[in-house]
DNA sequence: GCGACAG
DNA sequence: ATCTTGTCGC
């Protein structure tokens, strides 16, 4: 893995010297196709505490076989965040917790979906583009919503129907729908793949729900490490 | 300067 | 991100 900007996590950044450690990361970012065999696929994703924007955050990375579909055991790792919730800086407040539990993994997986923007970021350095580059592996980012850019044209009701996402002139994402029924999703490239081959595995993976498989199992398995760790410290068992 | 703003 | 129950529809 790529450690040369895990080092500025030591000491949480200054948000200047966060933006500047993005512009280095999105200068690594690659976006071509460079990806084996894809047999494993994980989802990423994080959960924490409502309205405790200090308190622990959960991470899990729920890996599947592909193409059968297997799932596997997700790893999941608490991390007390060292940096508040900045809307463009999610990576240094998540990706810490989602590294952790990517090293409890013993089998890695060839394709990694991260809940967040990838390159569809004002700086182009989503989340997913960060744990991307730190990983070295190919990411993908899947959004609920824009944080920036805008949708070119409409989105058509079906599955499969897309349309582009602009930002200062280049297309950052595309709004995909994967479901006929709520709004589409925002897919866009989180390291070593194409546009194309994002969005191709995002359809491919949602099989008619709004969201990939790997990304749903990752949110329930995040879910699942919060309430056990808030039973656990629970005053009755210590 | 003002508004918008992933999770 | 998170809280929460039922309810409507395929």
């Amino acid at each position: 893995m790529n450690d040369r900007h895990n080092l500025h996590w030591l000491e949480p950044p200054s948000l200047a010297a966060a933006t500047k450690i993005q512009h280095e990361i999105a200068a690594a970012c690659e976006t071509k196709d460079r990806l084996g065999v894809v047999g494993r696929i994980a989802g990423a994703d994080v959960s924490m505490k409502w309205r405790d924007s200090r308190g622990p955050i959960h991470a899990a990375v729920a890996p599947i076989l592909w193409p059968e579909r297997r799932i596997e055991p997700a790893a999941t790792a608490t991390r007390i965040p060292r940096f508040p919730y900045v809307p463009g800086y999610l990576g240094f407040r998540e990706a810490p917790a989602v590294l952790a539990a990517w090293e409890g993994l013993v089998d890695k997986p060839d394709l990694l979906l991260v809940d967040g923007q990838g390159r569809s970021h004002p700086r182009r350095c989503g989340v997913a583009t960060q744990i991307g580059v730190l990983l070295d592996m190919p990411t993908i980012g899947i959004a609920k919503s824009l944080l920036c850019g805008s949708i070119e044209g409409e989105v058509g009701p079906r599955a499969g129907d897309r349309a582009p996402v602009v930002h200062r002139g280049e297309e950052v994402a595309i709004a995909l729908r994967t479901s006929p029924r709520g709004g589409p999703i925002f897919v866009s490239i989180g390291h070593r793949l194409s546009l194309e081959t994002a969005v191709d595995w995002a359809l491919r993976l949602s099989e008619g729900r709004r969201l990939p498989l790997p990304i749903r199992l990752a949110h329930d398995a995040a879910n699942a490490a919060r309430r056990a760790a808030a039973s656990s410290s629970l005053p009755s068992e210590g």
